[in-house]
DNA sequence: TATTGCAATAAAAACGTTTACAATGACCTA
DNA sequence: TAGGTCATTGTAAACGTTTTTATTGCAATA
């Protein structure tokens, strides 16, 4: 085309040339190294600005394995989920105040793809990962962390491994939530979980038996449902609950995709909520005021995951030797009429 | 740490040393080149999978500016959109099958970050860009697709320059949903507008337009509310409509946020869907059945854009001289009851 | 037998940076 | 004035690939 020439990318060396000094001298001069004259460092600074030079991250990148050369990788299992999105919503703000790119990697909580996800990332030599994995025995995650690469997991840890974490005290928010079920006199709850092998999932569950313990409710074990934190699994289960000789008169479901299956198959079937059955989910969403009826959810603060977790990995690329921490954010019981 | 020798990445080099050949000859074998003898190759092979060789994405981008290196753009103006999200994941889809990494960039409808964000692609070297930019007359994309970059915009065209488009029909399916209220008998029907300045934005003002006259009813720019594509200005021009001395009796709302915030203020105010104000949206979400009451809307094809932008910047990627496409996706009706 | 052609391989340059090391020259000191 | 110090700058290697060009050995040809 005859486009191409006007759009050319000028690189450090053509700089380098046009201002009269070596390739070394501009570098020194966009990184900030203090061994420049002044004039130098002026002169520099206009060719950069004339021929509107700015640095290839790949060259820096490969030059530079293990400095900082501002890509990270971001591993999700279900970009689908708006929990995930708010967390990434996080991680971005913090990444693009500090220049750096995210390579997104959903990987739709299938292992396989996880794996391929991780040495892709491995590959493209990113400086750092956020995280949630399968679960806590996640051996490639594991190795990728013994091998130095800095690391924070979010919404799921691991075992074996030191690692920095970031969570939410599932347990106490599943307790509120089921806690509020009992005491409001609902007396037989059921709760659909999510994946049974996510720590989350595992914690709710916790959560779940020590509120009707709290409130000296007997456990009915057919009123659990493992599913696999997707829609179509709350709407399966659910009906399975409903279909029930003896139904719960409440359900406590274990994420929001969760949440809004049961409640598609809740309407499905015509019931009114709550006099028919009663619903609380685990995660809020900034819509959930306006659905039928206006849901009680535990809030996680998704955005505060995300954020907390890039800035803690930023911190452990600019101090790799520093001791890992183990962040846990609180929840919210956001009351309002499903039960 | 004691870790790291354990996990030590091994490259190309090392490969050639092992297998007694020289690097070209590796580098030969993995692009499955023909010209090695079958012996050498298997020879190669082996020590690959011994030393779990696998090569860098880095350096081989570094070398091959302009072949391929697998690495996608994505300019998106909104992630907590989830008409994006689900174009993600159709852009998602097709990557991951022909081991494509995506750089996903949220430049929240600023033009500024917008600007960075292209910058860094650029700087980042990736094979091609899908986007939606944030008007018809974006220069940055636009000097982008001139330079030769191979870019696909979706759900926004340009003008001033030829590029591969996937879009929707806009006008049509603006005019099924206004033609919708109108034989319902609504009279008074307003339109809550995203960003006035988006393409999309006018098309389905067109239709809105369109479905009047054909219905027989007048204009009244009072019903006509301009936003900025986002849940508050949902919220805050359905206020505004709602307030009117003769407020609309229908609304038809110009995204999914929007009528997410509409929702909300009619909620607040106790009014009753569609007794008291009707409204039926632009996007459709696979919860809409789960909302109060279940929303009719104008479903768009997002998985579908997503997977066919994908598919066309890859075929532009492998062949830059083939004329550009325009791909225009229908949209549906899901009649449900909020009108 | 001398030449040619061909298949397989190797050598080396290139992509655009950063950085260890070397070189320069100005100034100071004894 | 010789030597040393110091600030500034340059040289060249390195990161891990791909690819152009060169080399090798061998078979075919005249």
């Amino acid at each position: 085309m005859a486009y191409e020439n006007d759009y050319k990318v000028v690189n450090l060396n053509e700089v380098a040339r046009k201002a009269g000094v070596s390739s070394a001298t501009v570098s020194r001069v966009i990184n900030n190294n203090p061994n420049v004259s002044p004039e130098t460092r002026l002169k520099v600074q206009q060719v950069i600005k004339e021929l509107k030079f700015s640095p290839n991250r790949v060259a820096k990148r490969l030059r530079n394995r293990n400095a900082s050369s501002n890509l990270l990788g971001v591993l999700i299992p279900d970009i689908q989920n708006p929990f995930y999105v708010e967390v990434l919503r996080g991680i971005e703000d913090v990444a693009y105040g500090k220049q750096y790119a995210l390579i997104v990697c959903n990987f739709s909580q299938d292992e396989k793809k996880e794996k391929l996800y991780l040495d892709l990332l491995q590959s493209e030599s990113v400086d750092g990962l956020i995280a949630a994995p399968t679960h806590e025995h996640d051996q490639k995650v594991i190795n990728l962390v013994k091998s130095g690469l800095p690391i924070v997991c979010v919404d799921r840890g691991l075992t074996e491994v030191d690692v920095d974490v970031v969570l939410v005290e599932n347990r106490k928010g599943a307790f509120s939530a089921v806690d509020f079920l009992a005491k409001a006199g609902y007396k037989r709850i059921a709760y659909i979980s999510g994946l049974p092998q996510l720590p989350s999932s595992q914690q709710r569950e916790l959560g779940y038996l020590d509120a009707l313990e709290a409130n000296g409710l007997s456990l009915d074990k057919e009123l659990i449902r493992y599913g696999d934190s997707r829609h179509e699994s709350g709407v399966k289960l659910c009906e399975e609950l409903l279909g029930l000789n003896s139904p719960p008169n409440a359900i406590f479901t274990g994420n929001n995709l969760i949440t809004l299956g049961a409640l598609e198959t809740i309407h499905k079937r015509g019931l009114k909520i709550p006099e028919q059955v009663a619903i609380i989910g685990f995660d809020d969403m900034y819509w959930s005021i306006s659905l039928n009826p206006p849901l009680t959810a535990v809030k996680q603060p998704a955005y505060e995951i995300g954020k907390r977790a890039a800035e803690i990995l930023i911190q452990r690329i600019n101090d790799p030797s520093r001791p890992t921490v183990s962040m846990i954010l609180k929840t919210e019981l956001m009351i309002r009429n499903s039960c």
